[in-house]
DNA sequence: CTATTGTTTAAAACAACGTTTGATATTACA
DNA sequence: TGTAATATCAAACGTTGTTTTAAACAATAG
């Protein structure tokens, strides 16, 4: 059971379907292209996975899983909000710096079969928000902070992290910048996010 | 030239593959379901529109145009910062719940050919966005507000308002509301993405 | 050693898709 | 009316993702 050139074809596949993914995107590379790219027979791809989809669920499900915990673990630390709400923002905008590939997969998710999107684990893993929701409502019941819808909260601040990476091609186009102009764009982003977001509840 | 049961032809395409592109999204629908529906031959689709895409990018526009102009009126109006950004982030949460289609198009347009982004005027025509910017700057500089980046503002706007309808079945899943519901906590987002963002900037 | 199980290859075909072709109607206009 | 432009149609094309079938090869257990 699973020789060692097994794993190995298994590997070959998942690494260039990945860097293909990455450069052209997933609706624009072919099966054929990736079994070419990785010198492999183009049955073997349906022989470990099933489907396209499934292939690309799974290098989803690798890309995400570690960077999803590391952003769950922050949300449920014991920090006080401000100190959480910046590091968080910071280490979300660095997790989409580091993976391009992300947010264009969970846009490709969405868009492709809304239904389907329970079944991913990950993602339940990456929006576990309970004892940061809590930790909301304490401080304002306590009056730390203003009263605030904690659910809307939490979308704004997913919000102001996300939306940019997802429409990256046109902030390029629109400010006529490059990629590492983007990226740079995207650091100085951190401090911005974090002062809407805590000015907009702190008393 | 264009004889009676032409512009009815045509017309009966566009009418026929909006509502199936709204029901089932644009990537589900096929061009032959469109024809059927729309009891027209295949070719004639290749006929009018040259390709699927043109077809979508047509109704895309049609769509759009209406809306985009409303908003950029608002952005070029003559009204205080504070009105002016309440009534483009009502406005625009209203266009969007009024129109599905749209986020759901910008993202399928963005992820599916980026470079091509840049031809469509109408999205020019979005983001057309100087006077609002150099409002920004003045009261920033006449100290009626924070100092602020212009440029992330603007995008912190629009990421409040349209991100959450590009993940809307996220929400709705992760929630456990339906349709009507999610409409509701859009319409309840208004208030609090003003909120967010006046008291962000404002001294 | 042999038999079984898992892995790899090749070639072909499938259904569905967007698109194209070429023939045929229909209309417009001189 | 005659002819060119326009509109419509059935059929096929090329490319997808996927499946099938048949044949080998490798590794392991009995």
């Amino acid at each position: 059971m699973s020789p060692r050139s097994g794993k190995t074809t298994k590997q070959k596949l998942i690494d260039t379907a990945t860097a293909l993914f990455l450069e052209k995107g997933v609706d624009r590379v072919g099966v054929r292209e990736i079994a070419a790219t990785a010198g492999i027979n183009l049955s073997l791809m349906n022989y470990y996975f099933r489907s396209k989809e499934i292939l690309f669920e799974t290098i989803f499900e690798i890309q995400i899983k570690e960077r999803a915990h590391l952003l769950r673990v922050i949300l449920d630390s014991e920090q006080t909000l401000e100190n959480k709400i910046r590091e968080y923002v910071s280490t979300y905008i660095d997790v989409l710096l580091d993976n391009p590939l992300l947010v264009s997969f969970v846009m490709s998710i969405v868009h492709r079969s809304p239904d389907t999107i329970a079944k991913m684990k990950v993602i339940e893993n990456l929006y576990h928000t309970e004892s940061f929701m809590e930790q909301l409502r304490k401080e304002s019941e306590a009056g730390n902070i203003k009263p605030i819808d904690a659910e809307q909260f939490f979308l704004s601040m997913i919000s102001l992290v996300l939306f940019p990476f997802a429409i990256q091609p046109l902030i390029q186009d629109r400010n006529r910048i490059n990629n590492e102009q983007f990226r740079t764009m995207m650091r100085y982003r951190k401090e911005h996010v974090f002062q809407a977001l805590w000015t907009s509840i702190k008393n």
